[in-house]
DNA sequence: TGTACATCAGTGAACGCGCGTTCACTGATGTAC
DNA sequence: TGTACATCAGTGAACGCGCGTTCACTGATGTAC
């Protein structure tokens, strides 16, 4: 990255980029605005002719974050038709992806502690994904017998619940709770018992 | 609390207890020793004497968390028997009220960043947590035929990774995720329809 | 019961630090004519 | 093409702040005789 002079050219996309990679190593905690700026290239003073300040910087990181969350999702599921079951399952492997390969990202979304109404844009973003969710859930549920179907909110709620718990307990050094299993294949059986319990899948496979 | 004169009497103790309001309120993040000293009504200085330094606190807030978590998990799958599976859902139950009743501890547990192998008190405390959440699993499994059983470790996992995820996700206001269902019905349901897959409930109930 | 002394549990001042933020500034770039 | 000027995107110095931690200290308590 070649320094050019007095103006930094996207300094924009640099200080987001220096944001993730400092939340990825340090924690949302350890995140500081000025370290982002520094490793920029850049006086900390210079944040604030593209932030607000050190919150903005990161609800721009969530959002961003939750913009390729929802694509990835939403690809995911798309590539797995015309089975819906297929579908929902790429879409749980999406997710684990995503979290491993994003992982500045995830933890913007949803362990910095900025509020996902914190501004329109972030909000907006968060909602589309959520939307993807429940829109793959919905599709899926189809199948059930509707006297017996769950609400599809409630039935993507428990995915969601499930998926993020076995990233945030297992997938990362977290509470030392090495996991005795790699958390796609945890994942992966979990969402198969539930889906069974739903009658998606045939009780003896 | 009436303050009475040079020593404190249970500083330790007090310390504790502001940490774990801090916590609650402010996040892991929020938490600042010099503040927790001052709510105890104590000068900064007086936590060393008590403990190594501000992660310490922590830890040992934590490690409390985890002996009390364990406790109550074992209580609620005692109380719940003869029946493995009242039992488990007893417990599934106790998870949550515990995150719900405990928001201090449970943020030091699994929020704070602190490795749950920083000492070896806490590490010892958050296995006792999971044996016991490991040992309600294996009883109930037994009901399932030997050849369709799922190793007790990865049955555990799942509940823990469910539970956890709902907690985080739509107990707290975190993602701004305000939930369609309360947490508790949400867990129940989720659980439920992981039990009938597993066969554990009778599938058209 | 009284006294000397050791130990314990606090104080308070001081430290260096990095933080987020502000401000007046200036160098670089773009545009109108 | 050249020049004047407005606008943009950075600088760098300064700020006040609260932080975690250390240190020599001292008041309170407990114990031995």
């Amino acid at each position: 990255m070649p320094k050019r002079g007095y103006h930094h050219g996207n300094l924009k996309r640099a200080l987001v980029e220096a944001a993730l990679k400092l939340i990825e190593t340090k924690g949302p905690t350890g995140f500081t605005l000025s370290e982002a700026a520094k490793q920029a290239g850049v006086t900390p003073a210079a944040v604030y002719r593209h932030f607000e300040g050190r919150e903005d910087l990161i609800a721009e990181a969530a959002r961003q974050g939750f913009e390729m969350f929802a694509d990835l999702i939403q690809y995911a599921y798309d590539k797995g038709q015309p089975s819906a079951l297929a579908a929902f399952e790429a879409t749980g492997r999406a997710y684990l992806a995503f979290a491993r390969k994003h992982p500045g990202h995830y933890i913007a979304m949803f362990e910095s502690g900025i509020s996902v109404n914190r501004t329109p844009e972030l909000a907006a973003a968060a909602a589309r994904a959520r939307g993807v969710l429940e829109r793959a859930a919905a599709d899926l549920s189809e199948q059930i017998p509707a006297d017996r179907r769950p609400p599809a909110s409630l039935f993507s709620a428990h995915i969601w619940a499930m998926s993020h718990g076995v990233v945030e307990l297992f997938a990362r050094g977290a509470p030392g709770t090495q996991s005795p299993f790699p958390p796609e294949d945890l994942l992966e059986s979990g969402i198969g018992i539930y889906l069974r319990g739903l009658g998606l899948i045939p009780p003896d496979t």
